[in-house]
DNA sequence: TAGTGCATGTCGGAAATTCCGACAAGAGCT
DNA sequence: AGCTCTTGTCGGAATTTCCGACATGCACTA
């Protein structure tokens, strides 16, 4: 969960707060972790851990777990409207969208060309 | 993704699947895996991977790359509407849910007192 | 056809995360 | 106090992820 990734904490260690919900839906089903880990079929320590945002949750276990405590998937996520993406890689995406295939390949190459132009020499990562 | 531990094969690895769909919305938006990474702060063969399954995918990654390809989580998930669960835990759980609060602690309480009757003497578990 | 560029797949060892038993803290009950 | 149950935490083994280097495949073009 490195944690550390994440240059100057995003919110609030997102995992945190993922597993509080996790923990909250848990607790209102009336479910131990026990029962949770038997049926995830995962160690107890791990629904812990998980709670407490010391561990991170696989998409998969996020599926399943939403269905064990009856809440729609985005009840964890947080089903965010509409994106608050990085603007170049917003702009990109919407209007590739919409083009067909050969446009959108070449409106690809000239905005990876603008990209690069207005980067500094380096190389990967920006 | 040990995909050892889960006995006979859940359908087909789920992985796998989610993977499929991961590719097809960033093809859809026309995006590259490098953008994908870069936008992910992720090696890019770790988007590689993961749409062929063989790197899994945490919530919190899925929720964002939800935003990214402008797609609900769900789309990616299969909100799936009721659950297939072990018949005692299913039960204790939408059991549970319908009722207030009291009358849960309540059934809580007796539930486990059953649980604990039905035992061998010991501690186990079901 | 050979050659070039680009997107994606794969390998391997280092780094990070997860597993999982053992132990501990805290609450509730007798 | 003592007992039981639930949850938190520690530590080393097991597994997964990172990430560069290299391989493959396709499109284009001379």
């Amino acid at each position: 969960m490195t944690a550390e990734r994440m240059g100057f904490a995003v919110a609030e260690d997102e995992g945190v707060i993922l597993g509080a919900k996790l923990r909250e839906a848990r607790e209102y089903v009336g479910l131990k972790q026990e029962q949770v880990a038997q049926h995830m079929e995962l160690p107890r320590t791990a629904v812990s851990e998980i709670e407490n945002g010391r561990r991170g949750v696989s998409a998969i276990e996020l599926k399943k777990l939403a269905r064990l405590y009856q809440r729609p998937v985005t009840w964890f996520t947080g089903e965010e409207p509409e994106a608050a993406v990085p603007a170049d890689v917003a702009f990109l995406a919407r209007t590739a969208s919409a083009l067909s295939d050969n446009d959108r390949q070449e409106l690809q190459r000239f905005a990876e060309f603008l990209r690069s132009r207005s980067k500094v020499a380096g190389n990967g990562r920006s």
